[in-house]
DNA sequence: ATCATATATGTAACCGGTTACATAAAGGAG
DNA sequence: CTCCTTTATGTAACCGGTTACATATATGAT
């Protein structure tokens, strides 16, 4: 069932019912109503993938992110579902699970597929091969939005939050509430939050006129088991640190894990902050201090500014960056009692 | 671009290039590397959609949910996501949030874009539009696969958790714990889940010879804002409860949003057991007893079911459901102290 | 040498839409 | 009444793959 054997039963020619379906173009209003009663009996529903080839246009943006079971990522979809809903696009979905491999696959897989526009958290800041894709998807007609994760020398627009000032802020609020012996269980140090996160605590410790501590910088993954180690590690040296400060939610999930299997309490036997909420933790009122952002609002953000290129048919990325507002929540956890 | 570009390129036919691309055919090793080399050259990548239209499949499976931004359901697509890939197939997304008319609308897209096949959450069982329409779906060849949800008089193949044997236990165990004066909040009574956890509910209270009170049995929609209004609702109530049990995850956090608030301990003021785990509320120890289940398994098995599906041809479904394991996990919440 | 089979490649129709272009009738201005 | 513009519809090429079918050569068995 296509659109000439609805034209047929009409008693019109196929670019009639087009015209019909995509309301374009001059059409009578009788044989108007001719075509709708053709569709409406034949219970006909047009092919997309056909209207795409001809049109040379999926209508399909990708959504790649590193870790779908994330809170901070699902939010970051729903706010991109809502912006997205009511406009043509559909939302297809990749995971990488934070492996370069797999993001090569998915933007390959892009390519092919024809999508209209992009958005992604990159794994790495720094991966070239990923950067020079995205670059050529661009030149391509397809614009890209970063979300949450610059890309190194790239220009490329996106959605972010201020890391580097929104970590120097967790870490002063450590350091106002008495802690010299501050840990950080860092990010990625290829990922720029990664980086910038990390760049905040050494510039608030050096303003406080702290000395840094290599023993107190340690890296991690943004995933749970590795912070969870990291954690152990930390209070099992000579001299552990009073304070650490997780880079994400995963990262604090992990020390949280660590300190309650050792009955260690937060805001009593340590201190920390986190980066990133993590919400059913304040619905209990749990007293994690940590620095927070609408999760949903950025993912909406960068859903709009890429539909929003899309419409003006602007593939090339301006380095326009939108930076959502972040709070540093104090619950407690930064002190000691 | 395209393969007749390439075809040129390398003196051969398309069919040649098709073939070289496809690995189907005969095609000469010296033929074949003159291709390569000439798709190498161009940065040639083939466009699926003219392939989609040309085969008649559009290599990609949708994926219907009611809320991205609950974890259960993050967790299910992660586990789809992880049993997908390696396959051809790639996800497209949509989000119903709980509506019956996006969900329509989703279908509607999902039929235009000839999606392969389908993984859906229903809203509603009773939802004779969205039954009608997969059956239809399936009469057409494209297979689906419930997820969580059943649908009534559908015979529809499904991934589902035994709702009313968990229900009860759930409840058995509060009971056991010394309770008479149990409260439910239902999920919707229009979804299976919400009926049949119901039903564990009453059952569990009928076999141990406590009468229903329909004060104790109060709706609820799956989201927090609702079971926050309803417990307080019940907590106010002239002969209050002394537990609670909680339809869903969502649910949970809508009771605990109350009782924190009014500085109300589980385990200690009023007992509570919850459906499906709150993953950071375990790692920080914190003592809600619920019945949980491997939401990620669950959407493996899903997905793993539609491909085999898929792989054998076989579109029709045969009422087959498969049940993963559940557990009632008891942290104290459901007693007092 | 003959014929069957396996290997190799090309031609062209087809998937189901869109749309440039052609054609024609109707409406309105002068 | 003529000419121009607006409205209405059809024809056919095109998007970029796949594949049935035709054709041709190589291989090998008898």
């Amino acid at each position: 069932m296509n659109i000439r054997d609805i034209a047929k039963k009409a008693g019109v020619s196929s670019a009639t019912v087009s015209r019909v379906i995509n309301e374009s173009g001059y059409v009578k209003e009788e044989t108007r109503q001719k075509v709708l009663a053709a569709i409406e009996e034949a219970g006909f529903v047009p092919n997309a993938i056909a209207r795409s080839l001809s049109i040379r246009d999926s209508s399909s943006i990708g959504v790649i992110v590193p870790d779908i079971a994330n809170e901070f990522f699902s939010s970051i979809i729903s706010g991109m579902g809502e912006a997205a809903s009511g406009s043509q696009y559909s939302i297809v979905l990749f995971d990488t699970g934070e492996m370069q491999e797999r993001e090569h696959q998915c933007l390959q897989i892009a390519e092919s597929q024809r999508l209209s526009g992009l958005l992604i958290t990159p794994v790495s800041e720094l991966d070239m091969e990923t950067r020079d894709k995205l670059i050529q998807f661009e030149s391509k007609g397809i614009p890209v939005v970063l979300v949450d994760r610059n890309m190194k020398n790239s220009n490329m627009d996106g959605v972010f939050v201020e890391n580097d000032a929104a970590a120097y802020q967790g870490v002063e609020a450590l350091i106002r509430a008495g802690h010299r012996k501050i840990a950080i269980i860092k990010g990625p140090s290829t990922s720029m939050p990664g980086k910038d996160r990390f760049k905040g605590y050494k510039a608030a410790l050096r303003d406080h006129g702290i000395a840094l501590k290599k023993e107190y910088m340690v890296s991690g993954d943004f995933k749970i088991i590795k912070a969870y180690e990291q954690t152990k590690a930390l209070l099992e040296l000579p001299d552990p640190p009073t304070a650490i400060f997780a880079s994400n939610n995963q990262t604090s999930l992990g020390v949280l894990k660590y300190l309650t299997e050792q009955k260690l309490k937060i805001g009593r036997d340590i201190s920390m902050v986190g980066f990133d909420q993590i919400e059913s933790l304040k619905i209990i009122d749990y007293r994690l201090s940590t620095i927070e952002r609408d999760a949903k609002r950025q993912g909406y953000e960068a859903m709009a500014l890429l539909i929003n290129k899309l419409s003006r048919k602007e593939s090339k990325s301006s380095g326009r960056k939108i930076f959502v507002p972040f709070q540093v929540v104090l619950r407690g956890s930064e002190t000691i009692k």
